[in-house]
DNA sequence: TTTCCAATGTGATCATTATCACTGACCAGG
DNA sequence: CCTGGTCAGTGATAATGATCACATTGGAAA
């Protein structure tokens, strides 16, 4: 897809900015994009792929905030870069995945000079601190089986595919529960016909 | 205190701008000051008091988010603002408080004309999404003892009060837990001295 | 085919927190 | 100086999820 196709709110003349400016990065599936205490000095524009944006404590466990998929921003990087601070996240690739990076020194400019730029940094921010708010809500008020169905139906909306690619544990992680949990939630709602269990593999049916 | 003194980094011009066109409103201990669901014209400066920011549910629970205190800005009523969004939060004044509501008219015209408002807005920015990160780590990793302790820290630290006035069901309903486990972890907290019970307050000590 | 390992299933038990039921303590207004 | 109502203390029990221990299964590599 070309940046045009991605972005398609941006002027003509934005386009060229950020394309010559612009450095284009490949991750592999697995490969950090940015790690937790990591100085940013750079905005990250998500081209292909996808990536997972994580919570770490001290203790090395994880809880999966969210996702960045193809035509969005990193608003973390975003506003760390233009304060020039350690970010408190970690960014890792679950995909194949494709980034523009735009030097920190651009973004003041392009937020000065185009209104389409201003205005999707603005919606980045907004949509993150709204996907913040729905992590919060879930965790506050929401028990295990519901932050479940959320999680499967996140991952099957944002993939779309039907298919579930993962291992009991992998899930657990993302949820901060443990495997075991993870299992009788899983088998329960296979009873209940919403989905079926395979090896690595959960078949979603709604 | 003046303008001048809450937000010494904008610069005179600014403070003209923001004083002329801005318009103070009160709100006396208790008082809504933004509702979930409300749509939001203005950005929030808040000038004396304080405001708890709180994310609702929709059976009604409540889970307290963050405080802003003078010389902080409200991020989401900028976000929304901006937007002409509607909030996905609750903001109750906990003390007599002043504010400044800026139009959302204005705030375009701030951003491309002053520097230090275009800053204070993404530094109002970044705080917030600390803040509201904070959060997601407290409850996704913490136990209730030690959010707990965390939240009365926060509110000696920002009241500058070493007496807590609150009853124990209101920081229950603060954490979203129930008064009975709250009441036992104070308790507890007291026979390690790090605190005294009384009626309708805590004494801090520490 | 056999073997081995990761993924999954499952019962038992523990820890944390929520909920219920009730008691006592304090205090403001009559 | 009563007294009703809010606030706090406490034991019992329930619900949820974490952890431990071990069995089973499926598929890839030897």
């Amino acid at each position: 897809m070309t940046l045009k196709e991605l972005f398609p709110q941006f002027e003509t003349e934005l386009i060229l900015a950020i394309e010559k400016e612009g450095v284009t990065k490949t991750f592999t599936p697995g490969e950090v994009i940015m790690r937790t205490g990591q100085f940013i000095k750079s905005t990250i524009l998500v081209l292909k792929g996808n990536i997972k944006v994580y919570r770490q404590n001290n203790e090395g466990e994880e809880f999966l905030i969210y996702y960045i998929t193809p035509g969005q921003a990193c608003a973390v990087s975003m506003i760390c870069a233009m304060q020039a601070q350690a970010s408190e996240i970690m960014a890792i690739a679950e995909e194949d995945t494709e980034v523009l990076m735009i030097p920190v020194r651009l973004m003041d400019e392009l937020m000065v000079n185009y209104k389409s730029w201003y205005h999707f940094v603005i919606k980045t921010y907004r949509s993150r601190f709204d996907e913040l708010l729905s992590v919060v809500d879930n965790i506050a008020f929401r028990n295990m089986d519901e932050r479940l169905e959320f999680y499967l139906k996140r991952y099957v909306d944002k993939s779309g595919k039907k298919n579930i690619e993962l291992s009991h544990q992998q899930i657990a992680d993302d949820l901060n529960s443990s495997r075991e949990v993870i299992s009788r939630l899983l088998k329960k709602m296979e009873q209940q016909k919403r989905l079926t269990l395979h090896r690595n593999m959960i078949e979603w049916k709604e």
